[in-house]
DNA sequence: TTGAAATGATAGTAAAGCTATCACAAAAAA
DNA sequence: TTTTTTGTGATAGCTTTACTATCATTTCAA
């Protein structure tokens, strides 16, 4: 059996939904590829529909702008974690082994045999740490988080800061430490592989190391007062 | 006494050093506040040209392009924190109050009756919050870090990190945890006012929390095996 | 005071970003 | 089955951004 999920992204992140055709999709998996291989910067309307066989207008009719073609990518991925964190937690008792589980699920790409489509997870998972937060680091930030576009992000965190809640209700910033430690997942490798001498594991590049440096990051703090 | 520091820029980053003559000067405050104004991403060097009463060719031939010239900014400024975390930590002996003066200096914007040129720091602050990160989250990292664009900002880490070190020599992660404090310094601060659900001071909005917040972060993880 | 350096003014090009129109095919509704 | 509706392809065009070039004029420094 081969689980299919669904995820229903927000209406405000697309004119056309691109899952409901085959060009919509593959608007999807390319410009995927695309802004892995060159850069959000450089990737632009007229390349993808390059890449996918169509044309500029094409691309137009299925979102209004490259930005919000990347918050869509993004907001599929922060989905697509929470959806793993909650089933990978399910059968988890121990609120510390919860907390352990999240963080070796924000360390690494995506298992490639969920999410339906046929989505380059890892190109994915490199555009999230590269990109991501150009989805929020706008003018607009206040305007398109009242259109709920970041609402998948925040859920994510919530939901973190809640097993930190559950492993020790009296630590006093659980939701602070949760962005802490999604942010830094994503940081602190970017660090690793671009500018080591910000991380301590720059020399072996080592995720393991990264890894344990989250745990200790928030294990340690969060059993404060505990 | 007036002391007015002169910062050695890395002359890569511009074409014609700004700071030699009054246009660069202009050129420079002005990007500053608009910048500011309108975003990073509609920022342009048209728009730049009039708010300076000068064409696009003349801010040409100072920056190489606007991601140049806001490197230089965002480089202007950690190079002006890290002079004010060395003299204002001179005087103290006990690591631990050094740590915390680092925390309070990174805080807040710097202190206006210093850094010579009339910059509005107040805008610039806030620059490096919500724009600073774009300076190395792109496809030529490796080229400009080579080019050592990055080197102010890796010094400034570099420096706290052996704060941490004094503080407890057994501590495994120095480095990585001081760029994990400097960039969640900003982060949380631009969490706080715009996407308040991602900290625990997004109600009251209070500066002293999130100090608080970052304190608790570094110190109690800090004295790990301590 | 003479030559070098900096600026202003203007022009122009390629690409990016975006909108509009029309013809045609395929899918859905009648 | 025949209409509609919906999606796509093709083409065109417009504004803005990003950048380069040229040349006359002013300012500055030796």
């Amino acid at each position: 059996m081969e689980l299919q999920i669904r995820i229903k992204m927000n209406e405000n992140l697309f004119l056309r939904d691109p899952e409901s055709t085959e060009l919509g999709r593959k608007i999807v998996r390319q410009s995927i590829l695309l802004i892995y291989e060159i850069g959000f910067e450089d990737f632009t309307f007229k390349k993808l529909a390059a890449a996918v066989h169509t044309t500029e207008a094409g691309i137009y009719r299925y979102f209004e702008n490259k930005h919000r073609l990347l918050v869509y990518l993004v907001t599929w991925y922060w989905n697509l974690l929470e959806y793993q964190v909650l089933y990978q937690i399910n059968n988890i008792t121990d609120p510390e082994m919860k907390i352990r589980k999240v963080i070796e699920l924000l360390s690494k790409e995506i298992d490639d045999n969920i999410g339906g489509s046929d989505i380059d997870h890892k190109a994915l998972y490199q555009i999230v740490i590269a990109e991501s937060n150009k989805v929020y680091l706008t003018k607009d930030v206040e305007e398109n988080n009242k259109a709920q576009l970041f609402k998948p992000y925040k859920d994510l965190c919530a939901r973190i800061a809640n097993l930190f809640t559950e492993y020790n209700p009296d630590y006093p910033f659980p939701r602070s430490l949760a962005s802490t430690l999604v942010e830094m997942a994503h940081f602190q490798y970017f660090f690793m592989h671009n500018l080591p001498s910000l991380t301590d594991f720059g020399q072996e590049k080592d995720p393991r190391k990264l890894h344990e440096f989250l745990e200790v990051l928030v294990l340690n703090n969060i059993r404060l007062g505990k």
